[in-house]
This record gives C-alpha cells, sequence and structure tokens, in this order.
DNA sequence: GCGACAG
DNA sequence: ATCTTGTCGC
C-alpha cells in the first residue's frame, strides 16, 4: 500500500507548519466510506539505545478482530519530538511498513491524536489524507482541550472543546478507567469513529488493532536485548 | 512571564 | 516515549 500524496518528510519546523496547514485543508470529516472489512492499528516504539524507531502495523478482521497480517520496520529517527509535530517523527517507519503489507485496510486506527490538534491536523489525520483511507485518532493523553468527565460506564463519553469547536472526545472504552481521546483522522466522523473504537476495544482500554501492534513492538524489542 | 505540551 | 514513588484494585 502507497501514498497518495507524497511529501518530503526532513522539513524545518516552519516548513512542517506550513505543509500541514496546506494537507489540513484536505481532511474529510463525515463518512466516507462504503464497507470495512479489514481495520489496521498502528503504533511506534522507541529503542533505547541505537537512534531507531519501531513501527508495527496489524491487520484485524472486523467482525473476529483475528489478526490476519502484520508487519514490522525498524528505521532511524531524525525528526524531534515536538508537540503538534509528532507525525513527521513518527510518521516515515510507519509509512515504510505500510509499502510492505499485503492487505489493503478500509480503515486505519492510530496511537495519536486527529483533528484534535492545534492546526486540526494530528498523526491520524497525516496519516489518512496521505493514503486517502479513513482514519482515528486514539490518545491516550489530549494535546490540548477541554473536556467533561465523562460517567464512568463503558461506552460513556463527552466532548472535547478547543474554543467551542468540538475537535474531538474523551470516551470510556471500560468501566472505570481514564477515557481515551478518541478524535477525527480522515473520512468518518466523530460518531462513527466512537462506534468503532468502543467495537474495537472490547476487554482493553485501547483498540485492539493497536494493543496488537503494541505487543508487536514490544517483544521485537525484548528480543533484540 | 508561567504553565502546558499526542509519543 | 521512559523512569520513579506511592496507592488501589484484582
Amino acid at each position: 500500500m502507497k501514498p497518495v500524496i507524497k511529501h518530503p518528510w526532513n522539513l524545518s519546523e516552519m516548513e512542517a507548519i506550513i505543509l500541514q496547514q496546506e494537507l489540513a485543508s484536505k481532511v474529510i470529516k463525515e463518512d466516507s466510506f462504503v464497507e470495512i472489512n479489514c481495520v489496521a492499528g498502528v503504533d511506534v516504539a522507541y529503542s533505547d539505545h541505537n537512534n531507531k524507531l519501531i513501527a508495527a502495523i496489524v491487520i484485524l478482521d472486523a467482525s473476529s478482530l483475528k489478526v490476519i497480517e502484520s508487519v514490522v520496520v525498524e528505521d532511524t529517527v531524525d525528526f524531534p519530538y515536538i508537540p503538534g509535530l509528532f507525525s513527521f517523527r513518527e510518521l516515515p517507519p510507519v509509512v515504510k511498513a505500510f509499502d510492505q503489507l499485503k492487505i489493503s485496510p478500509q480503515l486505519i486506527v492510530c496511537d495519536g491524536q486527529g483533528l484534535a490538534h492545534p492546526r486540526r491536523f494530528g498523526l491520524a489525520s497525516h496519516l489518512g489524507v496521505i493514503f486517502d483511507v479513513p482514519t482515528i485518532g486514539c490518545g491516550k493523553t489530549k494535546l490540548l482541550g477541554t473536556y467533561e468527565e465523562p460517567d464512568f460506564n463503558r461506552g460513556a463519553y463527552s466532548t472535547l472543546d478547543d474554543n467551542g469547536e468540538v475537535i474531538g472526545a474523551a470516551l470510556r472504552t471500560q468501566n472505570n478507567i481514564k477515557p481515551l481521546f478518541v478524535s477525527i483522522g480522515h473520512r468518518i466522523s466523530l460518531q462513527t469513529a466512537c462506534k468503532w473504537v468502543i467495537d474495537l476495544s472490547p476487554n482493553y482500554r485501547l483498540p485492539e488493532t493497536t494493543r496488537q501492534s503494541d505487543h508487536l513492538v514490544r517483544n521485537l524489542l525484548n528480543a533484540k536485548q
């Protein structure tokens, strides 16, 4: 699977911000897909000693949640961690990993925000726009915005707001645990995104997709030490 | 100026 | 992300 939009990644901070502003206009904030059979989960881990990132993608069958394909890629990092420019650090190895996949998913679940971003273009939106595939942003913590504590039962949610604009939701994926911050990535509405995240999180805080890819990268890191 | 700040 | 200390729940 290859990106529809190609652009350089080795940009200055200012160039990266300008590119985000250009690409942000391409984000589709409504449901725009036909059928979702396979869902991909993406996660990236950091190799301690060397200067490497490890990206893992897992593809699950949408109805059974069984893993049907997975790929792990190790790559160098050159972009620093800057809040708001996260995708320029973590997406290059993710794009390489997608290139090796046989199956093309109809939905991608990301560990990182989508619209819940200062320029409304977090990692999930960035990935969705360059591949033109529906994506959902899932953050364990928020980047910005305010929210009311949602009810404590699984499925309860409250909106994440920034200057009166709804940019995402604080969604309780399991009873009595911290909410997950869900936002639109691309080609999906917030309502549909939350519905998918609940369906993909039967036993865990994170969706099974990102949980499985998290396991993959951790196993590889442990095997190397 | 001060605090906050996806991973 | 990773590390650490203390607390609570299973």
